[in-house]
DNA sequence: TTGTATGCGTTATCAA
DNA sequence: TTGATAACGCATACAA
């Protein structure tokens, strides 16, 4: 409420001199440092973030790009927002929800055309993204949470999926498996981009033949139904197989019903493993799931990291864009176990 | 990018007219207007919100105030946040994400201070809140989702506690069950002042009364440790009990697997129904569980729009604050069934 | 070491 | 109906 002017006058000085102590911009003398400092404190000064950002350029807002929810927006997503404020807050800055719907370059434009944005934080990044395009072409500093097929030049934090994959499959491979199903999302237009969905399934078919462990992919469940239907070919197909990854977590508990159906039970005739999904989701189910649980609060954060890293003025324009690649956690829970005795027989072909 | 004053030249005027123009904020000729209006879509011209938020103490960015994610963050809060900023966005306005981490009060001193928030979006209400206060005393708008004990004078969107627990009640009444137990959070420090935890215990214990049936309440669990214990507790000291509502996730869990190991099963010989919870996480259950969905979209809105409302200019200073409630959708699952034979029998005392 | 003056892009108040 | 012009609160180049 107080501007500079009152406290310069309270102070009996210049208002230049004010903020040049209130921003360290340029030696004062202690003591009137002091008396500023004083009268400051006093008048609760606080600098006007739109006076300063008209003429500075730096308002000190980020603005968080996500993806409408349409497709499932879930406890994943809010963690990246939730600790991309926390970060952004502790370091003087502030963020921005923004819902791109229809057409998110055009709300790009609209963002950084009003001069709010200082730079762009991207979530939810598809393996070729208009988005990603427009910012370069604009100039607009950016971060992403996940990244584009050719990444390079550009700052992002991603799950490190070949690491997961491995992680995932020496678990089993302990155990005593010998095979392992993907069940991954549905092939839809939006899966076919989408960067979680495409990695993990290459990572995990390079992982288990690293391993010697056989690789069934090209199984895919986006539902109850789905995940039962999956399974129920799998039991009648390839009943040899031991283990099962699942990324999404309905096709779990569809999963979970069909073995159930048939008589089995996890993990003695099945090892069932969540991908890409938090413990607070794993622990809903009975058996308690082993899962993959990616590490959501540490990507926000260091997306945010990043984008602030590059916005600082003494960056330069020589700085190197940081990318950063952070594993999920395994979780054990119950649901792992060795397999089942005489898998192997009854192998079909 | 480009400024008021390079329309103004473009289109032979000065500057005053295209603002006025652009903003009919005073009768301009109709074929002056229609120079500037062209020469704007040329240039590409987008008005700079810090310049004019500057001036006219308008930013059009709210901000939403919620709590430190400690406390489960879930799919509930998250659809706040969404839709809250989706129909913020719609009406042109920017949500400005703020977690309120040690002190809420100094934040939003902050936040107003620096010249940045129109409004104020609270979520995570709390029966006496601080927040509440201090925005009152400062006069700042707000808007809740949720209310507070005595929200007289301002503007609300919250669940309606009471015609959602009449469905509840009705709903296992309809079944021919007599008796229901009452899962609530347990009785911390936050729980003792949080709305939706002092309210459904309440109301579900008035709906039980009105409609004849016996009521348990006291009963806490917030994890799935917990939920196993009580409904152990019950199924041994109150075993005529048939039906439980659960407001915890967690602690459904538990009392999914105590019913399990007492070779129970639901709904055969207990109707289970979750408090608060949406769907997708009842689907997760198996048996998929019924559960009183809460209108986290639908308030997220609300709660965004009636703050927009109270910002408008002619809106005035008589304006009657908005307080709206609504019921939680009751979804009816698999765990909803008639009491089991010979419940009665076994009554203690 | 400090003060003066100018401009950032708008809106709003005047005259014209 | 339109055009100057003064704020809004701050940063900064320049003068003192």
């Amino acid at each position: 409420m107080s501007s500079l002017r009152e406290v310069a006058k309270q102070a009996n000085v210049a208002v230049s001199t004010v903020s040049a102590a209130l921003n360290g911009t340029r030696p004062v003398a202690a003591a009137t440092r002091a008396r500023i400092e004083l009268a400051a404190a006093d008048l609760g000064y606080r600098p006007n973030l739109l006076a300063r950002g008209l003429v500075s350029k730096r308002t000190g807002i980020l603005a968080l790009l996500y993806p409408a929810p349409n497709r499932g927006f879930g406890l994943t997503e809010m963690q990246f927002a939730t600790s991309a404020a926390e970060a952004a807050s502790e370091a003087g800055y502030h963020l921005l929800l923004s819902p791109d719907k229809s057409d998110p370059v055009a709300e790009l434009r609209h963002l950084t055309g009003v001069g709010l944005i200082e730079g762009v934080l991207l979530m939810e990044v598809r393996l070729d993204d208009e988005r990603v395009d427009h910012l370069v072409a604009a100039g607009t500093p950016f971060s992403m949470i996940g990244r584009t097929r050719q990444p390079a030049g550009i700052s992002y934090a991603d799950i490190d999926f070949a690491a997961t994959a491995r992680d995932a499959v020496d678990h089993i491979v302990g155990l005593g498996h010998r095979t392992l199903a993907f069940l991954n999302h549905s092939p839809d237009a939006y899966a076919a981009l989408y960067g979680p969905t495409v990695r993990c399934a290459e990572e995990f078919a390079v992982a288990a033949g690293d391993r010697g462990v056989e690789y069934l992919g090209d199984l895919h469940a986006d539902s109850v139904e789905q995940g039962r239907a999956a399974f129920e070919w799998l039991a009648t197909n390839r009943p040899d197989v031991t283990a099962v990854a699942v990324m999404n977590d309905h096709a779990a508990v569809g999963v979970l019903g069909a073995v159930a159906d048939r008589g089995w039970r996890v993990p003695e005739d099945l090892t069932l493993l969540l991908v890409l999904s938090s413990v607070e989701v794993a622990r809903m189910f009975h058996p308690r799931l082993t899962t993959l649980e990616p590490p959501s609060a540490e990507l926000g954060r260091l997306g945010a990291r990043m984008l602030i890293d590059q916005l600082q003025p003494d960056a330069g324009e020589g700085k190197t864009p940081r990318q950063q690649l952070v594993p999920c956690r395994l979780v054990v829970g119950e649901s792992s176990g060795p397999p089942r005795r005489g898998a192997e027989t009854g192998v079909p072909e």
